[in-house]
DNA sequence: AATGAATGAGTTTTCATTCAT
DNA sequence: TATGAATGAAAACTCATTCAT
């Protein structure tokens, strides 16, 4: 991504494994957020993420500098994602209470296909956020779903069916709050309440609930 | 907690229970708590767990057979906390409103005031619950949460407060992932929104909010 | 178990736990000569060995003193069962003929029965028979054999049908090569030649040959 | 043996192969040798196979990945040493008699010369052949010994100076055992006979009686 | 005599990182 | 750029032995 230009420069012979910088720098960062995911920042391998991008260990080295910094990379991609998508949502065109639904939908139906930036977000916050502080360009991604939530509340209050008593940020950060937790925490519920609720059926169930109550929330 | 002085031998009473056994164990419990609290399961360090326990290592090993046993026991012992502080709210004798309020606020405060328990079931999960499943005592600690919202519920829906729309497993998630989601993000999100949630103003708001929200949301 | 007669005498009151100490010194000898045998000298476990003897770890130290110390105990009890059955053999009423193959038979039984003798005296022989030089009982303990050997070679000679070629502690050393490498080697030997050397059949085409063998040799 | 140079790089002399890989390979594998011959399997310690071989302890697990695969590749080592001496035996071209002495003698030599293959088997026999099957290698390695000793009882047979009593691989094991009981168990002889088996002289006494007692056997 | 807790000194193994080519 | 060898520091776990009761 960086080196990009490297490869972009075909005029030049000398070259010996020229072997496509930027693709070996992807094959890392996704064998990187693959690997913190299901072990780990302090449980990840450098061996296993080199290993299974199918490049040498030196290269996380060269690439990313050292174990947490490579950590930090994920993160930056994991949040680069999930920014780039929320920027695609279009809500303006729909009616306030579709708006809202189709906003709690994706918000939870991300999460349903993203579980590493569940895993990974709850394995930084046990860091206290170590590493995401460290880097400069998670500051620069912000996330336009507050904005999104603002306009969509201010719409349906000014049509009368949505009431005025919540904060943008407050309502995000419990529409946040609705899905993540489920996906979070699935397993050890499924535990606790003797009772699989990682089936499809159960999250069709839990994404409808959702909807159902922060509407009944906001509804006037 | 203690197990005090050597559990009703009514002749003697030195002899702290054969060299204070069940304190060394709970020493080792309470150090392990904090231990994989602060680093993680991978991340969690044997010897520290001891050192600060104030024992010798191979004690852990004595008592609890393997770092993963003494996860495990971990675990159950946040569990075993929570359930006792939750068998002691008394919401029968509040009216449903109110009742509904202390549950919510209990909920928050218990988090807040046990950080271990948002930490240590993330990265359970992470493991897919890998050690809950092992545990035959977590399985027999039930909540009673769900029960008291259920006859909540019922007595608000009686007097005409509440609508009925929600089932109350549904809502404990609800209510679970709103405070859950809040003490398990804090940081993360103090970085993306640029602003320190994890004052005592901010949580204080964040609890206010989450009651209304809930309640919002209830209401007839 | 063991604890049976300790609670089988109402009679005493007194004695605590005056369990009968030569019965746990044995118990203990018994699951040595097994741990040692399974485990060799540096394997053998002193926790496994109490346990199997169905005692306490620290009766070990109070019994023998050490690990060598047993270990010690473990080679002079097998050095004794063997001379003890050693002593029983009545050769001298056979004919020289077939007192040389009773001789040999029970060389090879021997050790077909008694596994542990051939594994502790290898790992003893590794060690350069450390532990047996310390023991005054062992140099106590001659085996009859080489003097019975010398007798019915003697006899052999003076009927006609063994020749006067042998020495007897010659004799006695390849007779017991013979024998003691059978069973020494038999899982290395069966990898080898991919064979099962370990069958009643083989075992017993095996003692055939070596009788036959050694008459052959001794003949005139 | 070595590796030597750089295999056959032509251009460069320099560069001993890789940080010359083959000679740490090879230093950790004759420090191994030496190691579980002293102490056993069990009682083997990598540590000072590394510093003996001068190599950095880590490079064990780089090599061969275990304690119990650097066992198996030891085991190996000397199967591949005793293989590779046997087959430069050439005794087609000595008399029967002679060709048959020679055999034994070389049995005897190679033992005296190698106690390390004496103790590694019997060590390995204690531990069933455990690595020995997990040895694909060794399987390969058949002993020409069985083929040798059947080609020369057959020309003795026919040149009328050796009976047919005898089957080649029984023969095999027979020799086998004389020679290696001795190695295997002259610590231990040397104190049951309370005189040191492990002299010269003594070995040359025992040498010449085991040739002189097969060779009675085999005379027709 | 007997028990179970406690311990010091290891033991194998792992891992992030660096070196040499 | 790329590779595999090499390493220092530490990790979980073990074990013979001793202590307190």
């Amino acid at each position: 991504m960086e080196k990009a230009e490297t490869k972009a420069r075909p005029e030049t012979r000398k070259r010996p494994q020229k072997r496509d910088t930027a693709a070996t720098r992807l094959a890392l960062l996704h064998a990187a957020v693959a690997e913190f995911t299901e072990s780990g920042y302090e449980g990840g391998r450098v061996d296993r993420i080199a290993k299974n991008a199918g490049v040498n260990k030196q290269l996380v080295y060269h690439h990313f500098g050292s174990k947490a910094d490579l950590y930090r990379a994920t993160l930056e991609e994991v949040y680069r994602e999930i920014r780039e998508r929320e920027q695609q949502l279009h809500l303006d065109e729909l009616e306030p209470e579709e708006a809202m639904r189709a906003l709690i939908g994706f918000s939870f139906d991300y999460l349903s296909e993203h579980p590493e930036f569940v895993t990974l977000l709850n394995d930084e916050n046990r860091m206290e956020a170590y590493h995401l502080k460290m880097s400069d360009k998670i500051a620069d991604m912000h996330s336009p779903l507050v904005q999104i939530i603002e306009e969509t509340l201010d719409r349906g209050v000014a049509v009368g069916i949505f009431n005025n008593r919540f904060d943008p940020v407050d309502l995000y950060l419990s529409i946040a709050g609705l899905t993540f937790f489920y996906f979070a925490n699935r397993h050890t519920l499924s535990v606790i309440f003797n009772r699989d609720m990682t089936t499809a059926r159960h999250m069709q169930q839990r994404r409808a609930h959702i909807i159902d109550f922060v509407l009944s929330s906001l509804r006037n």
